[in-house]
Formats: structure tokens, C-alpha cells, sequence
DNA sequence: AGGCCACGCCACGACAGAAC
DNA sequence: GTTCTGTCGTGGCGTGGCCT
């Protein structure tokens, strides 16, 4: 989707670039192979046009990690989601868990991360700063309210910058008629948590707590099989949300996408250590 | 419950095209 | 050439909602 847009060019906006598609100019190229006068913009803005696209096209072929930021940067906010489908293999889905809502002297206690190698999850006092070498190839950085939450966590608690490109699914779900949390979003695509129902990030915490004052691995596992979880249906949510907005173009049949089903979670969660922190919870 | 970000709304400026 | 009108993009501000 992203070789259609043209709306990350300066003075080009949702009207111009409908006026551009209406007018036939689908794509990148189409807009290369005529001269600047036959562009149905303005006359002011038809030369930073062409520049943009031209330096698209190079970019969109060279695809570091600096290139797809560029993109991220000069995309409407609300156009982020058009990034993925053309990123999706250097994708990273990162979730944490921490031991509170950042307030006083909360810290992360596990990162779930699900890239193009697999599910690897780090773990406080434990692996955490392995953490600062699992982003390394990722190009495009995916989560829910990752924007607000888990990322601004990262980078002050491990002191570890983000600079590649991000996608916070949850304003294009919003965007796309799919509120709530990741937990409401994923029940109404009938998305199913099996033995971790009921659990929240409020669970999460008592989790890490119980494992704290048991030392019982089983509480770890159990956050870890949760912190899985979050992250293992961010692809399928992902595809949803591209072939939901893509509906709203005029290329929503080429452009649909198969939705992959997120891959089983790999990291058992214990049935009695699930049932006690929900009976804790009041649940 | 605190922090953070995008969104919605509004006002404003730039520009194009029409009318005179 | 000037003026008016409509369209479009941008920036500022307040607010809602999501994370653990």
C-alpha cells in the first residue's frame, strides 16, 4: 500500500491524494511517467511532489532501517498503518510487563518480543539487558498503545533508544471501528486466550510478585505465557487493521492481505497459579 | 491512578479559479 | 489586474482512552 501513497509529501493531504487516485495516478510510478504540468495538484506543490516520490521509490528499494523511519515521519499519524504491509518481514511485536503503571518505582519485569526468528522473552534481574541487542535488525517496531506505554518504558528504563519506525496498532484499530483494549479487540475478532482468560496487566503484576516471594518458577512461567500471549496475535491484528483501512481506498481487492493465525503460545501457563491470582484479584 | 499520544475541533493562511 | 469564494493543509489546544 505504501507505493500508492503520496500523502507524506509536503502540502499533499487525505483530498489531494483522493484527487491524484480519482484522477488515475494508482501508484509512485504513475505519477514518474508524466510530466509535472499533467499532475492534478497544484502547481506549487506538483515539483516537491515528484522529489518526494522519486526519493520514495529509493527508499522503499533500499529499506534500512533509517528509510523506513523516514516514512513513519513523514506519514499523516493516521496513515501508519500503510508501513506494515510493506515492512512486515522486519517486523518486531514487543509488549512488557512491569510491576505497576509507571508510578513511583515501578519497573519492566518481562518483554515478550515475536520477530521473523520467533518468540523470545527476557526477563528482570534475569536476561533483561539481552533486550538491548533484540531490535537490532527490526525495522519496524509493532505494538498496542506501545506509543503511550511500552516504549517510552524501554527507553527510560533501559536507557535504550527506538529510533526505528513504530506502529501502535491501536489507533488504526480505533480508526478501523475496533475499540477497547487489545483483550476486547481480540474477543470480537474471536481471538481466544484458552487458559490465560480473565488474566489482565493488573494479573501481571501479581504475578511477578508471587514468583518474587515464592521463588516458584511456575508464577514466572505463568507472566511469561501471559506476556506471550500479547504479543503472538499483534501480526494477525495487524493484518486486520491493513485490510480494514485498506476498504477505504479504492484498492481494497487488490490490496487485501491473507490474516495469518497467531501461532500457538509456546509457554505453558499453570492452571492453579492462573485460578489463585484471579481468586486475588476477586475474580 | 499518571503519563502519553492521537484525535477532533477550530482558526488561519495559501492557493486556485471564477467573476468582473 | 483585482476581488471574492471555496478548497485544502497546517498548527494549536483540550480531551479521551489505553497501558500495568
Amino acid at each position: 500500500m505504501l507505493h500508492r501513497t503520496f500523502c507524506h509529501a509536503p502540502g499533499v493531504g487525505p483530498s489531494l491524494e483522493a484527487r491524484l487516485w480519482a484522477a488515475g495516478f494508482h501508484d509512485w510510478d504513475a505519477v514518474l511517467a508524466v510530466s509535472p504540468a499533467d499532475l492534478p495538484v497544484p502547481p506549487a506543490r506538483r515539483g516537491l511532489l515528484r522529489q518526494t516520490v522519486e526519493e520514495s521509490r529509493e527508499r522503499l528499494a533500499a529499506g534500512t532501517m533509517e528509510d523506513v523511519a523516514w516514512f513513519a515521519a513523514r506519514l499523516p499519524a493516521r496513515e501508519a498503518w500503510r508501513l506494515w504491509s510493506s515492512f512486515r518481514d522486519q517486523a518486531a511485536y514487543v509488549d512488557i510487563e512491569t510491576t505497576g503503571l509507571g508510578i513511583g518505582e515501578d519497573h519492566i519485569t518481562t518483554i515478550a518480543c515475536q520477530d521473523a526468528t520467533g518468540l523470545r522473552t527476557f526477563v528482570h534481574g534475569q536476561t533483561l539487558d539481552d533486550f538491548r541487542s533484540a531490535l537490532d535488525h527490526c525495522r519496524l517496531l509493532v505494538t498496542f498503545n506501545g506509543k503511550c506505554f511500552d516504549a517510552p518504558c524501554i527507553e527510560r528504563q533501559l536507557d535504550m533508544p527506538l529510533p526505528m519506525a513504530h506502529l501502535d496498532l491501536r489507533y488504526p484499530l480505533k480508526k478501523a471501528g475496533l475499540r477497547g483494549g487489545l483483550k476486547v479487540i481480540e474477543k470480537t475478532l474471536g481471538l481466544d486466550r484458552g487458559e490465560l482468560d480473565g488474566v489482565d496487566g493488573f494479573a501481571a503484576v501479581l504475578l511477578w510478585q508471587g514468583y518474587r516471594a515464592t521463588g516458584d518458577a511456575r508464577w514466572l512461567e505463568t507472566l511469561l505465557s501471559y506476556n506471550a500471549a500479547d504479543v503472538l496475535s499483534l501480526e494477525r491484528l495487524s493484518a486486520r487493521t491493513h485490510n480494514l483501512l485498506v476498504e477505504g481506498t479504492p484498492f481494497d481487492l487488490l490490496e487485501q492481505l491473507p490474516e495469518p493465525m497467531p501461532p500457538a503460545n509456546p509457554i505453558p501457563a499453570h492452571q492453579d497459579i492462573v485460578r489463585e491470582v484471579l481468586r486475588r484479584m476477586g475474580k
